[in-house]
This record gives structure tokens, sequence and C-alpha cells, in this order.
DNA sequence: TTGTGTTTTACGACCTCC
DNA sequence: GGAGGTCGTAAAACACAA
């Protein structure tokens, strides 16, 4: 943390999330929460999940550890006080993982939304963000390994299937199949990631592979419709982002790199014409990140980029404030820039979307 | 119940960039 | 200097087998 930033202080609260019954309908409460209620010191709101959230602010209240779904919510501890850490509602998570499937980089604008939403400081949205960037990157790490792992496993079978160790086994036609095979696997595991993204959209609940623990949100219980109201409440907001001449000025969540094929949304039927070109993708070098100060600039050498660049990059990996802040250069309410595609990011994965119903975001 | 391994928040160090 | 990035790690919370 840099010593400038400051912590999170302020009103303690509970956020107590309308945790969907197994049935997808109605919500849970419980029975202190019945008791904030009649308390009279709580605030109704409502998400753009269409779901009813309550609200409880509660200075300096307390609340015992509560099972999944009902975790209390101090922004203002930290391990400093008397609370090392708290453990957010299903429902943050929910929201946070929607959200960081539509990019895994939060624009400052959209930490500021989700922050006020769910009942987290901006820093906590960010501290989430990065910890899941980080969780990302470990699970493509250990799916890379295994890949790795078990095609060594198959040359070795190859080797000594026959107890020999024939020329033929380690000749080019050979090493030449392998390296098909090596693409097929890394097609497959494309298209095993697109499946989960896809699993991950529609919010199939009945189906969760024990053998993909990484899968999104595997402990969250999501229904289709509800996704389809934050969908919608994007659409509608992006449509008010929207210029003089119709087009989607690409803010918000949008806009913003998706690296991964896990992640990319190769298959979002209803707003893919909303989300960020195919070629934009997320850091892929050590500590290349790309801030929001680097918004305007080429992702790949952090030079300025003039505003028609922006909108017309063959990248087209900019975008531009609906309404920019000359007193703040950095942007503040922008979304990153990403770094020019690569053949494959870190974690190994490739993406190649050149193909993709998603390009001619920006032409 | 307990021990152990994993996951989840939160932070510090250090980085790049303006 | 301040923003936010990654990386590594601490410790709470959690899952699960014995």
């Amino acid at each position: 943390m840099n010593s400038g930033e400051e912590r999170d202080e302020g009103v303690w609260g509970f956020l107590v999330s309308s945790r969907a019954s197994p049935a997808g309908k109605g919500k849970v409460l419980d029975r202190s929460v019945d008791e904030i209620i009649n308390s009279g010191r709580s605030i109704t709101t409502t998400l753009n999940t269409g779901y009813p959230l309550l609200v409880c602010l509660l200075q300096g209240a307390t609340r015992p550890h509560h099972k999944h779904g009902h975790a209390c919510v101090f922004p203002g501890k930290t391990r400093t006080k008397d609370k090392y850490r708290v453990v957010y509602s299903d429902h943050q998570r929910l929201e946070l993982e929607k959200e960081f499937h539509f990019s895994k980089y939060i624009t400052i604008r959209r930490k500021a939304e989700i922050a006020g939403q769910l009942g987290l400081s901006e820093r906590q949205v960010k501290i989430w963000f990065q910890n899941r960037r980080a969780k990302e990157r470990k699970q493509n790490k250990k799916r890379e390994d295994q890949s790795l792992a078990s095609q060594m496993g198959q040359s070795i079978g190859v080797m000594n299937g026959d107890g020999s160790c024939k020329s033929e086994a380690i000749n080019s036609n050979n090493l030449i199949e392998n390296g098909q095979n090596h693409h097929i696997d890394h097609h497959q595991n494309s298209l095993e990631q697109q499946h989960h993204i896809h699993q991950h959209m529609a919010f199939n609940t009945t189906h969760q592979d024990n053998n993909h623990a990484h899968s999104f949100i595997p402990k969250l219980e999501v229904n289709e419709e509800e996704m389809h109201v934050k969908q919608e409440h994007h659409h509608q907001q992006q449509q008010k982002l929207s210029n003089e001449n119709g087009t989607p000025l690409l803010q918000g969540p949008y806009l913003q790199g998706t690296s991964t094929s896990q992640a990319t949304p190769t298959i979002i039927p209803n707003h893919a014409h909303l989300r960020i070109p195919p070629n934009m993708s997320t850091p892929t070098n050590h500590h290349a990140t790309y801030p929001s100060h680097m918004i305007g600039r080429n992702p790949v050498n952090a030079r300025v980029v003039s505003t028609m660049e922006r909108f017309h990059s063959p990248n087209g990996n900019f975008m531009s404030p609906s309404t920019p802040t000359p007193s703040n250069s950095g942007g503040d309410d922008l979304s990153y820039r990403n770094p020019a595609p690569s053949a494959a990011d870190s974690s190994g994965n490739s993406m190649n979307l050149s193909g993709s119903s998603d390009s001619g975001i920006i032409s």
C-alpha cells in the first residue's frame, strides 16, 4: 500500500444481502437482521440486480460471524484493529465476480459504483480485484502445469510403451504430431474455458464439473434473470453514455480488457457489441500495468495518443470519456487501456478472437 | 473435536507512469 | 507524490477427513 493511501474509515455497517433461496426465489433474512430492521436503524436499497438489498448502517455495530451469505462487513476494519478481515457476503462476492467477468480491471467509475452498491469501500473493491486477478493467474498457472505434466506423461508413454525407445517414437512426424496435439490441447483448453464462460454467463448451477473447481463462483448461487438484469443495467448505462451519433463512447466496464480466454466473453450474444474489442487484453508482462493514468496511451509503449487515435486506432484499444475533465488528465472515470494483442497472455492462454463476432466494436 | 489444507481479505514492498 | 499494478505473505474463515 502506498504511504499516502488512506485506510478505510467511517461507518461500519452490515451489508445484508438478499440471498436467493435454493429455488431462486425469495430471499433469506435471518432473525438478527429482522431485529436490525426493528431497530429502525436500517435502510433499504435496490441493487442493479433487481433484488432488494437491505443495507443496515449501524455505527459501531458488531455482528458475529455468519455462515455463507450473511457475512458482516466492516469497511473500516483493518488488520490493525480488532477484526483482521471480514468475509464478504455471497451477494457482494457475486456482484464482484460478475463485474470481474465483465472486466478484470475495474474503472474508477465502476469501482465507485460497485463500492456504493455493495457497501464496500473503493479500496476494498480495488483490493478484491487485485486478489481476484492473482487468483486467476494462480489457477491459470496450475492448469498450465497440469497440461504440461500430462503432455510429459504422454511423451514418456510413447517412449516406453513397448518397453523400448524406438527412434520412430521421436521422429519428426511424431514431433509434428505432438506439436499438433499440443495445439489441439490448447484449442480444447480454449473451448473448455469458453464452456466455463458460457456456463458462467448462463449461470447454470445444475452442471458443476468437480474437475473444474476453478469455475467461476463455485459456491455462489446466481440465476440467469439476475444476470440479465445486470446486463440490462449496463446496457442502459452504455446507452446513456452514447454520443450524439449514437456511437457508444466505450465507457465503463465494457471497455476494459479481458485478458485470458477464460474470462474473455466470446460467447455473449446480447452484449458483445458493448464489450471491448477482441484485441484488447490485460497486461501481460510482469509489472506491466495499465492504470487509469494510462488512459489515452498506447499500451505498448505508453505514448500519448490523440483523441482520434483513441477512437479510430486499428487496435481499437481505447476509449474516451464522455465528458473529459481537463483538470484531470488521468481521467477520473476512465477505464484501463489494455496492451496490444499478444499470442498468449501471461497465463499462456492463447486468445485468437480475430474472427470473433465481437470484433468491430470500434472501427 | 481436531488437525490440516485451501480460500479469502488485507497489507507491504516495489514497480511504472505522469 | 500519488495512482494503481504485481508479488508475496499473514491470518481469518472455511472445508473436510480422521
